[in-house]
DNA sequence: ACCCGGTTACTTGACATCATGAAATATTCA
DNA sequence: TGAATATTTCATGATGTCAAGTAACCGGGT
């Protein structure tokens, strides 16, 4: 409320609006850190185990997916697979290629990872279909979804 | 108020917005990581920082504030302290207590840091300041501001 | 005043995960 | 055959937790 006429550069609201996103982030990231570790998984496990609960993926598509290095995806699965939650299969159209894919208990898993995602209720809860539709909107032209 | 016509637990246009809102969540955080590498800087480094660009912590309150343990912040510091961009000083009024606090130097690569954030401007560059009140708004609402 | 036990602040050490990059292997493709 | 691709392995560093250790504060009770 301080500085009602001037002009700053990246202006005012501008800013607060990307601060009120940082905490919009920062609330997304506890809260899916706490529901994956209720599930026994780290935040990058539950990521990787959330991809492949819609279908496998070749280890290349996970790496470009998550944006990290294949070599880095190699150890995630790894320890997904130990756990039985994963499993590696290979490509019939190319021998170099494995495919990733979850397991019953995997899908299982991600299933209720999902539904413990209390982010899809609590936030959102205060605000009426038409604030939400609004919502999805603003998101989709910031994201620079075609209308 | 009502749902629309098939009565789903957590409701299709709720699941949108969630999935909206966590591809925000990606964005922000890709460009974030961006902007601190362009400074040399991981992203808890970075966070770090820019709280200290505002005033010197103890070492207990970064550790709340960046919500992990103490022991944690104790290497985050010493890397930072080791490139001279933050500095270890005693508190007066209790000798248990260390205030880590940013140099000259950590807060112009905190200043940096700041307007090399892409995100301020991009994504809500396709917004008109109507738009971004009315983000503003229901962003606060979300995060139960009090309005 | 004194000491004493409990609490708090920070660091250290051991350990797991995540992340990158370079090198090795196997396979595909032109 | 030779270049390019997919994956893994290895080395290294940052992040994160937890348990244990050190130092300092605090509030009695005598």
């Amino acid at each position: 409320m301080a500085t009602p006429s001037k002009t700053r550069r990246p202006d005012e609201l501008t800013l607060e609006v990307v601060d009120l996103i940082g905490s919009v982030v920062a609330r997304y990231h506890e809260e899916y850190e706490e529901a994956a570790a209720e599930h026994a998984l780290t935040g990058a496990q539950a990521r990787l185990l959330s991809l492949l609960s819609l279908e496998p993926l070749p280890m290349r598509k996970l790496a470009q997916r998550l944006r990290c290095e294949p070599s880095n995806v190699t150890g995630i699965v790894d320890r997904l697979e130990t756990r039985g939650l994963v499993e590696r299969r290979p490509d019939p159209a190319d021998r170099r290629v494995k495919l990733a894919a979850a397991t019953d208990e995997g899908r299982r898993v991600a299933r209720s990872l999902r539904d413990s995602l209390r982010f899809a209720r609590e936030p959102l809860a205060g605000l009426s279909e038409e604030q939400r539709l609004t919502l999805r909107d603003l998101l989709r032209r910031m994201l620079g979804v075609e209308v």
